[in-house]
DNA sequence: AACAAAATAT
DNA sequence: AATATTTTGT
């Protein structure tokens, strides 16, 4: 059967994390000192869903973290502390989270979520779970995966029509809105995306690991998602717009990337992932970039590779 | 309650 | 500009 298929279910099939390497990745940290630095300390402290109302709000609470060791696992329990006593004044309640940065790697890890669980299944709520990356809420990916269709939509019409492949390509000359358009284009899109109707879309992943129940063993609970403020600007590293998949009137698709992208486990971590092209980046020059949108902004950094 | 799509806000 | 939030409808 469909054995044009095969073709790129192979390849995907090397790509795809397996459940394994899915399921416990978390995202890393940026320094902790560093963290701390920008004032972020926990602005997760709901794990994974699951958690009765006794905190509706994201408040963050005074879940104080130590650079060096880690908090005892047990801080799960604090999530009942709303404004604890612990450092004086957490301005708990009515805390606004601060603003979620996709960042490439993140994005990559919702789209393998979402392949895996298949368009069908892939609802916010889900993807959450998969992606099992704490401080992600589901209105995070509710609000990315809006936006991730309607770039699918523009996708699938481009193909569709016209032989254009480039779509992210270099230029730009065609594609008219380059707007969502960057972070999108740094990820492969998992061809059944693109055609949603036909053939067949099923995939076989009943597996959910439920990553709800993780066994947290003696370590913190749950990794804390690496909060690194900064603009934009700061970590604009991800232009690397790694070209597109080339898609064919047959309904192939070219691999836009040979090279392999496969995620690797945390590591790599120790000051900066890379030497961005951050100039000179100081505490003190992250905090006038507080100033400026008057936002801090909190990032799932990369674990490496990209 | 969860989802989706559009509109609107920051 | 990129996300978040709100609105509306299912």
């Amino acid at each position: 059967m469909r054995e044009e298929d095969s073709t790129w279910f192979s390849r995907w099939e090397d790509e795809l994390p397996s459940p394994e390497e899915l399921m416990p990745l978390s995202q890393t940290l940026i320094t902790p000192d560093l963290a701390l630095a920008f004032d972020i300390r926990n602005p997760n402290l709901h794990h994974q869903q699951q958690q009765p109302p006794a905190t509706p709000p994201p408040p963050f609470s005074a879940a104080l973290q130590p650079p060096s060791q880690p908090t005892p696992a047990e801080f799960a329990a604090d999530s009942g502390d709303l404004l604890s006593g612990a450092a004086g004044d957490e301005p708990a309640r009515t805390l606004k989270r601060p603003r979620l940065v996709w960042t490439p790697q993140l994005h990559k890890r919702f789209v393998d979520a979402v392949a895996h669980l298949g368009i069908k299944n892939a609802v916010p709520k889900t993807i959450m779970q998969l992606m099992s990356v704490d401080g992600l809420t589901r209105e995070n990916v509710a609000s990315h995966l809006q936006k991730y269709r309607l770039y699918l939509k523009r996708m699938q019409c481009l193909s569709g029509g016209g032989v254009n492949g480039g779509a992210g390509g270099a230029g730009l000359g065609a594609t008219a809105d380059p707007a969502t358009d960057h972070l999108f284009a740094s990820s492969p899109i998992p061809p059944h995306f693109l055609h949603p109707g036909r053939g067949n879309s099923e995939h076989f992943l009943p597996f959910v690991p439920v990553p709800a129940l993780q066994h947290h063993h003696h370590h913190q609970q749950q990794q804390i998602v690496g909060a690194a403020v900064g603009h934009p600007h700061l970590q604009s590293q991800y232009h690397r717009q790694m070209g597109h998949f080339g898609s064919s009137p047959n309904g192939q698709f070219e691999h836009p990337i040979l090279g392999r992208q496969t995620q690797q486990p945390m590591h790599r971590l120790g000051g900066a992932p890379v030497p961005n092209r951050v100039p000179s980046s100081n505490v003190e020059d992250f905090e006038s970039a507080n100033e400026n949108g008057g936002r801090k902004v909190l990032t799932l950094f990369p674990t490496g590779d990209d």
